[in-house]
DNA sequence: ACGGGCATCGGGCGATCACCTGATTTTGCC
DNA sequence: GGCAAAATCAGGTGATCGCCCGATGCCCGT
């Protein structure tokens, strides 16, 4: 059996409902992305193998998705025998990353590259603030604090307020325990 | 010297720019609520006093402000006269609790009251799903969802995503640790 | 001098949120 | 059986978010 969705929230449905062998998943989706959909639905479906096919890929996203014990990585740079090989691999139940993939993992190491600024911006939403009360406490305006937030969700890969956080602090960017 | 503000923001911000020896708050306030302006503004005004001067208060968001070693709290069922008094004695250094107030805390004591299902929705919004994806995941419809979240929101004075899930950790509603 | 990264700000737009009122069904309990 | 709380869903509205575009100015390395 083979199904096909449009966005990460579609994902998590199917894998949950039909607990397929091996779930093929593109990062960047519309709802949630492949770290999100890996994580939720292997709540449900623990049996599945996740492979992650992406076209552009961060070290950092890279590096949350290996310590979240994902099956496979393959960067679309790869052949079409080399994706499928890849899926009967995972089959196999070996782990399978790209070398392109392997390259990055390397070079990479150590936390995500916020600018002091951006860092300054998800603080404060992380203390409770919208963008516009945050603009109002670091002093500039609304919208420089949305670039900024647009930029910082765009380098962990999340897609509103909620995963922001939760990126945050799975990068290390952010201590738990000062949310308490 | 007096000033007055409109919501939560500009009190911020009124603070932290005039340092008053004392700031009389509303809890519900447009922007950000009374327990989220004396965590923020003592940041910036640490000699400032604060004194909570609200309607209506669940012993839950009481118990933090307690805890958050706010200085007074009087619900409005009090005489001007009570009130005036309230301000003198936390302009004299004491720390104020009305009798009223000071009967909610004794009532309460356990973990905020929530339902099962709005508890549910909260720990799907933590895990970075929105109200969208929350909804497939628990099988029901996004109104449904968007209910349980703004009860939520009302139960623990929250005025946006990342103030509730501050909300709920600091209520203990969920561990810090499983965010990560 | 030139490019490049960063911070700042603005317009605009569709999706979502935050919140309201109101309604029906389900559930637990006396 | 009937009451009360909880859960479910819907319509609607204004504010905010998420994200696209472009623009300016600064600093910095070559």
């Amino acid at each position: 059996m083979v199904q096909t969705v449009a966005n990460g929230i579609e994902a998590i449905a199917a894998i949950r409902k039909h607990r397929p062998d091996i779930a093929i998943l593109d990062y960047n989706m519309p709802g949630a992305n492949g770290l999100e959909v890996l994580l939720e639905a292997r709540r449900w479906a623990p049996e599945t193998r996740f492979l992650m096919l992406t076209g552009s890929m961060q070290a950092q996203m890279l590096a949350q998705l290996v310590e979240a014990g994902i099956h496979g990585v393959m960067l679309k740079d790869g052949s079409e025998a080399e994706v499928v090989d890849a899926v009967r691999q995972v089959r196999d139940g070996k782990k399978v990353i790209s070398d392109s993939a392997r390259r990055m993992l390397a070079a990479a190491g150590e936390t995500a590259a916020l600018t002091d600024r951006e860092l300054a911006v998800v603080q404060a939403i992380a203390r409770g603030h919208s963008n516009i009360s945050a603009a109002a406490l670091l002093g500039i305006s609304a919208k420089t604090v949305d670039t900024h937030r647009t930029n910082v969700m765009r380098k962990l890969g999340a897609h509103s307020t909620a995963s922001l956080l939760l990126s945050a602090v799975r990068a290390g960017l952010l201590d738990p325990d000062s949310l308490r």
